[in-house]
DNA sequence: AATATTTGACCGTA
DNA sequence: TACGGTCAAATATT
């Protein structure tokens, strides 16, 4: 995992560097940071079901996540001068078309949606449209890409021209209570599917735009409490009675404060799924079946579903 | 009834 | 004008 410091130590090395070559290093970079998000949230997954009835989860969460926003100010700091040395950055943001001006109108305050386009056009009905910030986006690719530590809410679904599998389009569950602007994007990949090829699972290309603002993400936390339950894919974390006090306080148990995330896969693949990823573990022997059950919560999305499992999970 | 998801329509950008 | 991001009504779930 590359820090903020080494990257930039890393930019001044190569300053001096031909052009290409500085592409090329600044490529490697990436994909080195990237799959090292992506073994990250693989970990992740494994790990913190474990230690769901452990004191350290808490702390465990926010160290993973520490990791991630290493790797991801990392990638921030090396994509700029990526762009700058070369257009053919690929491991990126794939789309061309997010890689674009943040639009003059104030992107900031989605409370003031009214935009200019339709002061100029009066006569049209409003509607509240904002388009993205795309300043700061950050891409990964994981075989779970549901089990981030933060809480999601589905808002859009969308087929994306030449791609066999829809783009889905989540965004923070506290964005209204607490302005919190983060969102992301899941997509199937097509290239890395285990029903082509026997050793990989499938995998999933996320992109997260914006940080998070809320004080329900796990770096927030002052500690979590899980109840997990043997018998279903449920778990609620218990909020600190003491944190922020502008926040409202989220209590285990409210659907108002406790959303779903859902997960749906065929029942036979989300196990595969699981077998698969922890066959890519070097301590995947270790887990229990316990364990691997408690994955299927994190499994992967298939888009294409046939049964429906929910999760709630509440990070305080 | 409250909340989450789905999905077709709308709209901004290239 | 095509594409893709977002909205919001309809629908599903709890």
């Amino acid at each position: 995992m590359m820090k903020s410091s080494s990257s930039s130590k890393k930019r001044s090395l190569v300053a001096d560097q031909h052009p290409s070559s500085v592409c090329c290093d600044h490529l490697a970079a990436l994909r080195e940071i990237s799959r090292g998000q992506s073994l990250v949230t693989q970990l992740r997954a494994i790990v913190l079901p474990v230690l769901q009835a452990d004191e350290r989860c808490g702390i465990a969460a926010q160290m993973l996540e520490d990791i991630l926003d290493c790797s991801r100010k990392a990638m921030s700091q090396l994509q700029p001068l990526l762009l700058s040395s070369s257009d053919s950055a690929h491991d990126h943001v794939d789309d061309k078309r997010r890689v674009r001006k943040i639009s003059s109108s104030s992107d900031d305050d989605d409370d003031h949606c009214s935009s200019k386009a339709a002061q100029d056009h009066d006569a049209k009905p409003l509607r509240q449209h904002k388009r993205r910030r795309f300043g700061d986006s950050v891409s990964l690719e994981t075989p779970v890409p549901h089990y981030d530590g933060h809480q999601w809410r589905k808002y859009g679904q969308k087929h994306i021209n030449n791609s066999k599998h829809p783009r889905s389009y989540y965004r923070c569950t506290y964005r209204q209570e607490e302005k919190c602007k983060a969102t992301k994007t899941v997509q199937q990949r097509e290239d890395l599917n285990y029903a082509n090829n026997g050793d990989h699972p499938i995998m999933y290309t996320m992109v997260y735009y914006g940080q998070h603002t809320c004080c329900k993400s796990p770096a927030a936390d002052d500690h979590v409490v899980v109840e997990a339950s043997q018998n279903s894919t449920e778990t609620h974390c218990q909020s600190p009675s003491s944190s922020s006090d502008q926040q409202p306080v989220a209590h285990a148990g409210d659907r108002s404060q406790c959303s779903n995330i859902s997960v749906t896969c065929s029942s036979s693949a989300i196990v595969e799924d699981c077998n698969k990823l922890l066959d890519m573990l070097p301590a995947a022997d270790e887990l229990t079946t316990d364990v691997l059950f408690d994955l299927t919560a994190y499994a992967p999305l298939d888009l294409d579903i046939n049964w429906e499992m929910d999760a709630n999970a509440l990070w305080v």
